[in-house]
DNA sequence: CTTCCTGCAAAAGTTTTGCATTAAC
DNA sequence: GTTAATGCAAAACTTTTGCAGGAAG
């Protein structure tokens, strides 16, 4: 599920409206950086395509986007953040995460075992006093370009 | 799964000694807090057990220990790391993560379903290139004290 | 007596904030 | 006009590193 460029800024937009906020340029161009990657893409990524934005007009835009629903925020593992288009835009997805070189690929897994997840969600979330809202899974291991590479 | 004590810090001690390092009173004490403790801590945590550890020393000691196979070290989404032991040490379980306050639980999940996921695993990461080593599954949600607790 | 560990203080890296200016509506 | 967004610079925060002293084997 890939929306059309069009449909995402409109959708963008409207999500923010409803936050009082504004679709600004620097905001369309990260909505665009994130709808046009096929992964998760870090800050210096975005900056290079958002040219010309101020790294922390970015880390306001990413808050706000994040805010009114239509960026997601996640740490894989290298300590430093990632962006992806909310859920929603994207198709729900999980990744493929390097531990070595901390490259992030989506991937997206048969509804059958995502089914089986969330029955699990719901029934470990309830004995545990949880409301579970969602899940992540990442598989995590070594990339082609890291495969042959030893360690230390 | 867990450890006895002296089985757990004996485990530690030949690990780091494999590495050449030594099983030190503040390794020790790291070690202590995490294995009493049933879901990952943070690093202020880990300090208020670790008296007097002085906090370079404890991020070495588990970067250490975390080389050594003994720690794991874990982002949640809260931008502060947490600590757990290593998966052989403690068995493997997944995460329940409240996503308003931070706070992580251990859950294990019923081992058909991890069954599948590894499955899955594999023919998902031969597909894309990968080696998949293991993987991470989060239930993200609220936990009890922040369910009744509205957001903005 | 050699190697490794420790603490302190300083640095590095990422992310956040204050403030004056500019742009959107 | 009023409100919100931007850029710059400075701050905050977590984590890492340099170095001199101390402990372990």
């Amino acid at each position: 599920m890939r929306l059309a460029p069009d449909e995402l800024h409109r959708t963008a937009d409207e999500r923010l409206r409803r936050d009082g906020q504004r679709y600004t340029a620097g905001r369309r161009a990260l909505v665009q950086a994130l709808g046009s990657s096929d992964r998760p893409v870090t800050m210096a990524e975005l900056l290079d395509c958002a040219d010309g934005l101020a790294q922390s007009s970015a880390y306001r835009n990413l808050a706000v986007l994040e805010e009114a629903g239509v960026v997601h925020r996640l740490l894989t593992g290298d300590d430093t953040a990632r962006y992806e288009l909310a859920e929603d835009l994207t198709g729900h997805h999980h990744h493929l995460v390097c531990t070595r070189c901390g490259a992030v690929l989506d991937v997206e897994v048969p509804a059958e075992l995502e089914a089986a997840i969330g029955r699990l969600a719901a029934s470990i979330g309830s004995e545990a006093g949880f409301r579970v809202d969602g899940h992540r899974l990442d598989l995590v291991g070594r990339c082609g370009g890291c495969r042959a590479v030893a360690d230390a």
